[in-house]
DNA sequence: CGGAACTTTGAGTCACTTCAATCGGTGTGG
DNA sequence: CCACACCGATTGAAGTGACTCAAAGTTCCG
């Protein structure tokens, strides 16, 4: 039995039965989401730990010109936040991008969880890596071109779909928009679908119909500068298909 | 008696008096540094967790071009790496910008701080304010122009700086070369000059030999869109002059 | 079938880059 | 105490990656 939280917290190191155990029970009784439903609303106060159990979802920020920045993407195995007890509001918003489930995770579950020692490391490591994500991200948008964003954003997403089991082959479902690349790597629309050409045009990927295929990873990862090690993925494999 | 972490911690919530005098024992016996040393090198595995002091330090990144961004900056009372137990090696750098104190924090003492609840959510709260700090950073690269991006910046740190008590008034040292102002927000020195005489020639701010002096933070917030609620800064001031 | 949302293309513009030179301050060794 | 060297700040000029605007084409879906 198995699922991809815990098939996440396993890339981290491996986890004894019981621990197991309670990360299954929690799973159980997801809530379905629409596309494009609001999982958070900056401001809000939430008093559950949020967590994806299947689909896609983004974090964003407006700003004042009325642009937004998508500041990260959720796949299953992803908590949408880790503020309770501690922050009083969200400072961003959470939107599915797919047909979801979530799951509420009482703070009495989050408590039960956190007194296991192997599932607070897991939690800390789990938080510790979705901010070497955002590094990357700042790292990704600060420093490369159109091209080289995507195709760094692909390998990033592709890694963590392995990391789930949600990709075995180079070939998966992303349910994003152009608009949506745009508004994560700092682009205009217009722009990333340039880039995209010139990514096909270079045989590295096909990308239709909400289905990127990764036709050359090896020169995917070399272009866009992808060096995994900051996912942190102790156990398990570092990706060369 | 106070300290800069103390201060820091306190802008979370009120801290009893033994937690507080355990964060002032910690903060005995810090060790000087030079400018422009190394504090964590990517790759290494620390045991210990390392705390600002005194100074100025940043965290960055290289790209495979050479080119590094910046990732984030760390004054008095910030932690460099909250890793311990968890990852393995540093996937970013560590470097002071000034003659700086840091303090290593022992694992031994570290478990004692989260075995009291009061400073397990402080630290808590303070990894996840550090990861606000940086989506906003994604947005401000993102989203914003030259000379908003920098005044932004501007902004976070004078904030940061008021919370550990090192600017009374709008108008402190910050020992940035404009090149690494550059490496922070992904522009080129020479436009982030231009930039700078844009902000000046408009009264908002000058900086010289290392010391900004904000002139009129009302509009320099308003025109860099700075809004300190990503702060989280529960208690204290949220900053008008 | 029709409309909405997304993708694609073209043309013109602009923010930011690169290259290159100069200027200024500061530390150092003779 | 000066001369040199070095680093950072500044300026100018030319190039370009990415943007905006606008229109047309395509896909999706009720």
């Amino acid at each position: 039995m198995d699922n991809s939280l815990v098939r996440k917290l396993s890339s981290f190191g491996p986890l004894a039965d019981d621990d197991r155990r309670l990360l299954l029970d929690l799973t159980s009784n997801p809530r379905s989401l629409r596309s494009h439903a609001h999982i958070r609303v900056e401001g809000e106060a939430p008093d559950t730990v949020r967590l994806i159990s299947q689909g896609f979802a983004c974090r964003y920020k407006y700003v004042e010109t009325g642009e937004r920045q998508i500041v990260g993407y959720l796949v299953a195995g992803d908590f949408c936040d880790l503020h309770v007890f501690v922050l009083k509001t969200m400072d961003h918003s959470i939107d599915t991008l797919s047909p979801s489930k979530v799951i509420d995770i009482p703070t009495k579950r989050v408590l039960e969880m956190i007194e296991r020692p192997a599932l607070a490391r897991a939690l800390w490591w789990s938080a510790l890596v979705d901010e070497a994500i955002l590094r990357e991200w700042l790292v990704n948008v600060g420093q490369r071109n159109a091209a080289k964003r995507i195709a760094h954003l692909f390998c990033e997403i592709y890694m963590r779909l392995r990391r789930v089991g949600l990709a075995d082959a180079p070939q998966f479902h992303l349910p994003l928009t152009q608009i949506e690349l745009a508004d994560s790597m700092g682009l205009s629309a217009v722009h990333v679908n340039r880039a995209l050409q010139s990514l096909r045009e270079d045989g590295l990927i096909t990308f239709k119909s909400k289905r990127l295929e990764i036709l050359d990873s090896e020169r995917l990862r070399e272009m866009s500068g992808f060096n995994p090690s900051y996912l942190h993925m102790q156990h398990g494999d570092q990706g060369a298909p």
